[in-house]
DNA sequence: GACGAGCAGTAGCATTGCTACGTATGACGG
DNA sequence: CCGTCATACGTAGCAATGCTACTGCTCGTC
């Protein structure tokens, strides 16, 4: 998979996985790496930036957890995370929709090797 | 839609619409916007880049048809490219998959009006 | 003659994810 | 005590890609 297709995708995934509850970033890497069955792998360098571009929209809201001295920053969604996160399926399903029916809709009638 | 969902997929939708037959350029925006119902209306700031592209990397081979001095340049898949367009199903498909399983696979088990 | 539709193209920009790197803590083996 | 690994967070710089806005040409029509 070119690594340009995630694109425009991951917020919605990342939105997704915190609808469960709240998590931190390398929680959800995990998340999505097992939610996703390994197709999604993503670094670190991408999810955090990620995650602050999500915080500075407004989607998420994040507070810094102390256990014992490692600490973690938790992230959950905020109310327009939840509206966004609907919208981002809605477009989901319409892009995926609309891929689908481009890369499926033209099988040729005809057998190319005529 | 964002404009940034479509990175990544652009090629296959090109390579998916010109398996059907050679195009040119103009033909297939219409064509990608038809086969998509609607959803994809590329500017030709998209489009001829792409196909410039597809050609750079051997994917697409294109020849100069005039007709009565209303020239357009005409695109057709080359060998390379009907099998990029194999790997782009396949990967479509498993990222398709993949994203949708993160989006509907976590819906909470509890209702948050609790 | 003006104007729109068909057709092709480029320059510059903004966004976004990736690579590579740096930092710190706790656990475990030697 | 030291090294190393897993956990956990973060940044700088890069490359790729699609979009906006623009230009230029021909043909048909008003």
């Amino acid at each position: 998979m070119t690594a340009e297709a995630l694109k425009g995708h991951l917020d919605g995934l990342l939105l997704a996985v915190l609808e469960r509850g709240p998590a931190h970033g390398y929680a959800l890497i995990e998340a999505l790496r097992a939610g996703s069955g390994g197709t999604f792998d993503l670094p670190t360098g991408t999810v955090y930036p990620a995650l602050r571009r999500l915080e500075t929209s407004g989607l998420v809201a994040s507070t810094w957890e102390k256990g014992d001295g490692r600490q973690r920053r938790m992230y959950e969604l905020t109310t327009a995370g939840h509206r966004h996160l609907a919208r981002q399926r809605q477009s989901w399903r319409q892009f995926s929709g609309a891929v689908t029916a481009v890369m499926d809709g033209g099988e040729p009638a005809w057998t190319p090797s005529t």
